[in-house]
RNA sequence: GGACGAUUAGCUCAGUUGGUUAGAGCGCUACAUUGACACUGUAGAGGUCAGUGGUUCGAAUCCACUAUCGUCCA
């Protein structure tokens, strides 16, 4: 660390990686800088804020989305901690499921062992092992973002507490019904060979041939029924025809018996409303235990479901294709249909498909024996609280997309046929009853015996997942009760992406209410999506998915963290592409140069640190003794801080980078450290120049403290340049800057004059091309006492940042030899001698000229409208009287000029 | 097929409850390097606010339809 006593001033050039390294995750995680207490809430009193941490898969390692997310997160806890909550953000990972599973799988594929020669306990010590060695990478990377959390409270979702949780609420679940296990087509995911629930599916459209097969039938010798199908290797699984009851092409073959080809079975004709009068012949096969909308035909008119489909994605029928995949199966049996004269004619037809969301393949539907979470009465209550806006969402059209989904709602597969997870608590009997129970004892003394055998499957992650807002919290079952759950309970703020508001959002929702009779937060922001420059969405496949570590490195993570917000609006995808970061990168070091301009101004008026410590720890901005671009500024200052708390109270996270940078780069050093260079260099007693070196620092601070949530390690260097500060403080616990309505109202309407007037005379320097080593001489004519006084008070200022002699005039003659102009009513002459071509200038006045009658006969035509004149407010009226009389006096006085240059 | 969102400068986007001569960043053009900063400064060019119709004294903003794109659900 850089030795305060050594250098009053910061190196010359900002060096991210020196910056990132000295305030970096693990000097602030010894120091314990970011833990939270309980018993500051429940004993001290102070509002709690948390924020609970979307746990990213253990599997992962850090991408865009996290940086979005987390940056954002990271944001919240920030602020809020900064202006005197409590702030807890719980981190932790998840387990899963199916992806480590497939991960540690694929390993020791390589090394030439298959899960099943290992046996389960002896697997699972393989994950476990490379959880140990691998899973904590995301974790690390996380740290690197600098993201504040309370490290300590770190959970895993496959963790003690967090699996007594599971299993306890799976029991209370089955033991109020809500629980059961149940034979239904399920989806099955052949590569992973397990379940999978409705949400973990992906549909996406195909090219297919829809083929037409035609049956024979039994009755009527030479007389077929056509249907059309995308599957024609389940025809061997055909129990039925199905045809609409109202199709009268059908009606007289509905309770006859149709041949299946290929299988030879004798099937009946069965009429069904499910049937679409319109898709294909209007004639539908029904393969109950292949298709969902089948099993429920099927199971309306008692028929048998055969399957011919294995859990391998193989065939397993009788008729010869056994063995075979499903796809090359579909293959063969259109040539066997040919053959036998079946096949009427195959047509290309795209339809969709659902994919397994982890091992992209298509999904199998698949009967089976699966259990449920029963999901309609957990959802009533779950719409009724986002409905009264007791949990808000940001931004709120979402609500109709939650709305839509929980009133459709579907329950909930939570069985998964693999060995990683948390293994459901259910034991059967030898009669094959079921003992659900926290352990074996438990279902021994249940069932009374002891000749119990465990289910094989674990439960999907995702049922860790939905209890993360109570688990975080040491929730382990309905009766837990603890300082923590009584502090932080419910949560405030969660972030996360939108394609996972069914999977994560609403069941947390539903957990909560159900298992703690509250709700597990208040506000949801949904993030952006990031694509990447071409609106592609970012994949490992496509390559278009940039390395966060790497563009920290390049651009610095500060830079990071703010480009990505800068670009992020609350519910639109965002286009990135590292190069945007220079964005971040430059303000960063814009902000460290102008820091370095304000203590190199501290240097010179101060004699060193002590001095200047106590002069600015005695400052008081109240005390006021300032100019007018003083004033000027900390009106300013104050109404940016104003729009900044506002937008936090409305989740524009957005807009706040928006300020900052603005206020920043535009106001502060544009215009005031401009200003501030001019004040000093002039005739300024030390007290004064001291006084405005304060004002300087004050707003650097307020400004740093401000920014501080979104680049947490620059501004943490500055703000310890500030004052002797050591290294256990940060700017972090120090409290936030409000906005003091005060100095918001301050008249610095001068200031904006002066900064008019200025941009005028550059303005006409630049094209007359006035060169850029002289400084022309401004004759200045002022509308109005007021304004002389605010010229005359300013004239230094005027001459430097308008590189001109300014020199202020009464009544006379205006000079003929320069470029004339109006600044709010106040007229100025920039003198040209040998410099001016008059042509030119003519030009330009005829095109000022031009504009600004326009203007003035659009303004006129409104203002002479009756309709305008009655209906508008008359604040809106006065505005434009205001504008046009400005607009007039502007154009008279442009007119006059044009008349002495055509003289 | 249904729901939601988007369409504003070459590119990426701001634009509060309708009341501006429609803004920013990047890019572009010109000028400026011993001065906090070329990861800079100053000035400038660049837009029929997707289209059509409507409401209104007044529409980028509200409504309807159309087109294109995206997301989710069938």
């Amino acid at each position: 660390m850089s030795d305060p006593e050594a250098s009053f001033n910061l190196e010359k050039t900002y060096n991210h990686h020196d910056v990132e390294d000295r305030w970096r995750s693990s000097h602030w995680e010894a120091l314990g800088s970011f833990h939270a207490e309980s018993s500051r809430v429940l004993e001290n009193g102070k509002t709690p804020y948390t924020v609970l941490m979307p746990p990213p898969n253990v599997t992962g390692s850090l991408t865009l989305g996290h940086v979005l997310n987390h940056t954002l997160q990271d944001i919240f806890i920030r602020y809020n901690r900064m202006t005197g909550h409590e702030a807890l953000w719980l981190p932790g990972t998840d387990h899963a499921g199916i992806a480590t599973q497939t991960v540690v799988e694929r390993k020791l594929k390589k090394e030439g062992i298959t899960r099943h020669d290992l046996g389960r306990k002896e697997f699972l010590n393989h994950v476990w092992q490379w959880r140990d060695e691998y899973g904590g990478l995301i974790l690390k990377q996380l740290r690197r973002l600098g993201i504040s959390c309370d490290w300590r409270r770190n959970l895993f979702t496959m963790d003690e507490g967090a699996s007594q949780a599971v299993i306890n609420s799976f029991i209370t679940l089955y033991r109020d019904g809500l629980i059961y296990r149940g034979t239904r087509i399920i989806n099955w995911c052949p590569v992973s060979q397990t379940a999978l629930s409705d949400e973990e599916v992906i549909m996406k459209p195909r090219r297919d041939n829809l083929v037409y097969v035609q049956y024979a039938l039994v009755r009527h010798p030479g007389r077929f029924i056509t249907i059309a199908t995308v599957r024609p290797e389940t025809i061997l699984g055909d129990v039925a025809i199905a045809v609409n009851p109202r199709d009268p092409r059908y009606l007289d073959l509905v309770g006859e018996l149709a041949i299946v080809p290929v299988a030879g079975r004798h099937i009946p004709i069965i009429a069904d409303d499910y049937v679409d009068i319109d898709f294909g012949t209007g004639a539908l096969k029904i393969t109950p235990a292949h298709d969902a909308n089948d099993y429920e035909v099927g199971k309306r008119h008692n028929l048998q479901a055969i399957s011919v489909v294995g859990k391998d994605g193989r065939m397993t029928d009788e008729y010869g294709y056994t063995g075979m995949d499903r796809f090359d199966a579909r293959t063969k049996i259109l040539k066997d249909l040919e053959e036998l004269g079946n096949l009427v004619r195959v047509e290309e037809y795209e339809h969709n498909v659902g994919y397994s969301e982890r091992a992209d393949v298509v999904v199998e539907p698949y009967l089976s024996e699966q259990w449920f979470v029963k999901m309609s009465p957990l959802a009533e209550r779950a719409l009724e609280v986002v409905n009264a806006g007791e949990i808000r969402l940001h931004p709120p059209h979402w609500i109709n997309t939650y709305r839509h989904w929980m009133g459709n709602i579907k329950d909930w597969c939570i069985s998964r046929q693999l060995w990683w997870g948390h293994r459901i608590p259910a034991w059967y009997d030898t009669e094959g009853k079921v003992w659900v129970a926290a352990s074996y004892e438990e279902a021994c003394h249940l069932a009374g015996t002891d000749k119990l055998v465990q289910d094989d499957d674990v439960l999907d992650t995702w049922f860790s997942s939905w209890l993360w807002p109570l688990t975080t919290l040491g929730w382990t079952d309905t009766k837990s009760d603890n300082d923590n759950l009584r502090a932080f309970y419910p949560t405030d703020t969660l972030v996360t992406g939108p394609d996972i508001i069914f999977f994560w959002v609403a069941r947390m929702i539903m957990a909560g209410l159900y298992f703690k009779g509250e709700v597990p937060f208040r506000d949801v922001y949904f993030t952006s999506i990031i694509r990447d420059m071409k609106g592609r969405k970012l994949s490992k496949s496509l390559g278009n998915s940039p390395d966060p570590i790497k563009v920290m490195d390049t651009y610095g993570t500060d830079a990071l963290r703010f480009t990505i917000i800068y670009i992020a609006p609350l519910g639109q995808d965002v286009l990135f592409g590292e190069e945007k970061c220079e964005l971040g990168r430059n303000f960063a070091t814009k902000i460290w140069n102008a820091s370095r301009l304000v203590f190199m101004q501290r240097e010179k008026y101060f004699a060193d640190h002590k001095e200047f410590a106590a002069v600015y720890q005695d400052f008081d901005p109240r005390s006021g003794g300032f100019d007018l671009t003083g004033q000027w500024l900390l009106a300013g200052y104050h109404d940016m801080l104003d729009r900044y708390h506002t937008a936090f109270t409305q989740f524009k996270v957005n807009d706040i980078v928006r300020l900052l940078y603005d206020f920043f780069w535009g106001d502060y050093c544009g215009w005031y450290l401009e200003a501030l260079k001019v004040q000093l260099s002039g005739d300024v007693t030390q007290e004064e120049s001291q006084h405005a070196v304060c004002l300087a620092v004050h707003v650097l601070e307020g400004f740093l403290k401000a920014l501080h949530p979104v680049m947490p390690f620059i501004t943490d260097e500055i703000w310890h340049q500030i004052l002797q500060r050591s290294a256990v403080e940060s700017i972090a616990l120090s409290p936030m800057p409000l906005s003091d309505p005060e100095f918001r109202h301050l008249d610095v309407q001068g200031f904006t004059l002066i900064q008019k007037l200025i941009t005028e005379i550059r303005s006409l320097r630049s094209l007359f091309g006035v060169p850029h080593n002289s400084e022309a001489e401004v004759l200045l004519w002022p509308s109005s006492d007021v304004d002389r006084r605010i010229f005359e008070s300013n004239l230094p200022l005027i001459a430097a940042l308008g590189q001109s002699i300014p020199k202020l005039m009464a009544d006379g003659e205006k000079p003929r030899h320069a470029a004339g102009s109006v600044v709010e009513g106040n007229e100025l002459f920039v003198m040209l001698e040998g410099l001016i071509s008059f042509d030119k200038e003519r030009e330009r006045l005829q095109k000022e000229i031009n504009n600004i009658s326009a203007y003035v006969s659009s303004v006129r035509k409104k203002l002479s409208n009756s309709g305008f004149v009655d209906n508008a407010p008359a604040e809106v009226i006065d505005k434009e009287r205001e504008k046009l009389k400005e607009a007039e006096d502007n154009l008279a006085k442009l007119n006059s000029n044009l008349t002495v240059l055509n003289d």
